[in-house]
DNA sequence: CGTTAAATTGAGGCCACTCAAGTTGTGTGG
DNA sequence: CCACACAACTTGAGTGGCCTCAATTTAACG
């Protein structure tokens, strides 16, 4: 064990959860803490590829932008999500943090060679990143093929299986109380529509009796069953 | 070397192309080779993940499905790609034959097996999933941003440069004529918009000047640097 | 309490969808 | 070789959902 992980609040979550003492410190060797403050960018699109890294605490947007401005979020990161990617010589999307956050960067070429000798480590990542391909197809259908009213609902019920991990209430479809991670235009770059019809979708969906909202942030569920109807009801 | 591969077409392009003997012959033990015919599904979204492996001929599609029969393609398989799932219980995405193809299956978990005790098996497929990865997520801001004239010129320029390999006009901005490998409908599914709507800005397009249609196949760009202003001329 | 960002609400317009008819293309059998 | 059938494609007219622009209202924070 060593000072850095053995203080680590995701590390039986993360990548290097499953390693190995001698694994871990082999990444541990190369591995840098960092605190970066909402609103930072992490990694720029087009850059030089450098650092990859897991996520210890906060929220990360990953996003791609068209030439003109247009914005589309293409992935959400959580704490022990591990970002950026190896074997790239160029950053493909850009990296800014939500929230405050803390990360554990390696240096890109430094965490290759340690993937290419720890099979374990690589195994892992592969894993992951087929979950996260599966992840960003099934999200096409959902972008390319829904309606507002769908893609809202699709992601409070994402959100509301994130928020309350006891699976307490989320099993059998009871009430489930929660806050947005998200602000209405983060939501909207999230799901391919504007602020304006998110909060519309919202407002809809609140006068349907579905969901409560206090403050602007706080969502109440009343019957998952019901808002699940509201996806795909032929 | 044995009977199987040695014969393989893709030999040199595929996920085994890079394997030593050993390691060719322990894939090779496990591998079958399969002929199916334009529009046959190989794998079944929700049906028990049961195989991967390679795309020898022909192109397939992966598609996501929603339960009123609203339908995205979120991946097109070219000669020499690998598909399938490999840790995953469930299939997740149902892959149908859009010509005649040849496939060189393995059992999931056989292949599962054969990727843990080769390292450098496991790292070509880890890099070429994170590759998909990628543009998976790439694909996300034409879904959600593009309007359709982007997303048919968009998909109209990788085509013309899938079908040009030599990369003899495409560098030069030069005219290039290909045929259209896909139907509009299958165009629709992949830019997530109608049959319609495609075949009107391709008339479009072709109004425009910047393309040529001869039957309904073939597609002649004159300009590509032209045809490239279409996308986010802001 | 004042300032500023975030969110809501409204009016109007446009792009892409829907529905429908007609045309072209392709393969098959007479 | 032509006639037929069927699928693919094109074109048109009309509609609706989401976007744009704009004005408030509400929330967040010093």
């Amino acid at each position: 064990m060593n000072n850095l992980c053995a203080g680590c609040a995701v590390r039986d979550q993360a990548l290097c959860g499953s390693l190995s003492d001698e694994e871990l410190t082999a990444l541990n060797s190369v591995g840098r803490r960092r605190h970066v403050s909402a609103g930072t960018t992490v990694m720029w699109s087009g850059a030089e590829n450098l650092l990859c890294g897991n996520l210890l605490d906060g929220i990360l947007k990953m996003a791609a932008a068209a030439s003109d401005g247009r914005e589309q979020i293409v992935g959400l990161l959580y704490a022990a999500d591990f970002f950026g990617q190896p074997y790239a010589d160029e950053v493909d999307f850009t990296i800014t943090a939500l929230t405050d956050a803390e990360l554990c960067t390696f240096p890109r070429g430094a965490f290759e060679h340690v993937l290419e000798h720890h099979v374990r480590l690589e195994n892992l990542l592969l894993q992951r990143t087929l979950k996260a391909l599966n992840e960003a197809r099934g999200r096409m259908l959902t972008l390319a093929r829904m309606s507002a009213t769908e893609k809202v609902t699709s992601l409070l019920l994402e959100m509301a299986a994130r928020a309350g991990p006891c699976g307490c209430s989320a099993s059998h479809g009871g009430p489930v109380t929660f806050d947005l991670p998200l602000t209405r235009g983060q939501m909207a770059d999230v799901l391919g529509i504007t602020i304006e019809t998110v909060s519309r979708q919202l407002t809809r969906l609140k006068g349907a009796g579905l969901i409560a909202l206090s403050g602007s942030r706080t969502v109440a569920i009343a019957d998952l069953g019901a808002l699940k109807t509201q996806i795909s009801a032929a």
